[in-house]
DNA sequence: CATTAATATAAGTATTGACTTATATTCGTG
DNA sequence: CACGAATATAAGTCAATACTTATATTAATG
């Protein structure tokens, strides 16, 4: 699953959210869970295998409990794909990608115009 | 539509890519993004719509023609939501906050300590 | 070792949303 | 003003997925 599906659906954003104070243990997220949005059990497990298998979750066993922690590796995914957007609102670092583009962008209808200095 | 649900869509990531680039003709829009996909202009259309209505494309109209361009509104707001987690793999700056998320979690189960200085 | 606790999985259902074709709208142009 | 070009909308279909209930798994415990 699409990093960007898992996190279309709030139950899982929300998961997220109580897993980033600190790991919890499956019947914990249940409880939460269950209390704000209704659902069951089943449906809370579902979500966390979903979180698991897209790199979202860690767990780790302990009896027959499982702890659940946050995983970078799926949210670092999103934020480079929103990366390669930053530089519209944040042109400050980035200010050469920008210009990059804006000067292909610009360049194409632009009228032909002597250029100085060296050349190859 | 939440921004996650917009941007779990493929063909809606892609059309940004494409956006990204500089304003597009939905015409010219629907020509990438049907060779790529293979879908109709109909299907191009409205994910023009979801994106414009969620905030992530901007229009402009020319005669019968419609330029869209990026829309950063969308975007920060995905950013935004992601950067409550940033500071999982990016201590450096906010390592305050990280400190502080950690503290809550060990002193739940911490021996009781003496504190020392001041008092309100 | 039977029972209970904690969690996961199986199987079925209902809703959502991404398509399709067909049609409407809007504007320039002969 | 009729027509063609560019785009949007309407209505219907189909597949994906978020649920449900029921059951399986695994481990501690009396």
């Amino acid at each position: 699953m699409h990093v960007f599906e898992v996190l279309a659906d709030p139950v899982r954003r929300r998961i997220l959210e109580l897993l980033a104070r600190g790991e919890m243990a499956s019947g914990e997220v249940v409880e939460m869970i269950g209390a704000e949005f209704g659902i069951t059990q089943a449906a809370v497990s579902q979500h966390l295998k979903v979180l698991r298998e897209s790199g979202f979750a860690n767990v780790r066993a302990e009896a027959q409990r499982r702890f659940y922690s946050v995983d970078v590796a799926g949210l670092r995914a999103v934020d480079a794909w929103v990366g390669q957007f930053r530089n519209f609102w944040e042109p400050k670092l980035d200010a050469l990608a920008t210009e990059i583009a804006r000067g292909k962008r610009e360049r194409r209808n632009a009228p032909i115009t002597k250029r100085r200095g060296k050349r190859a």
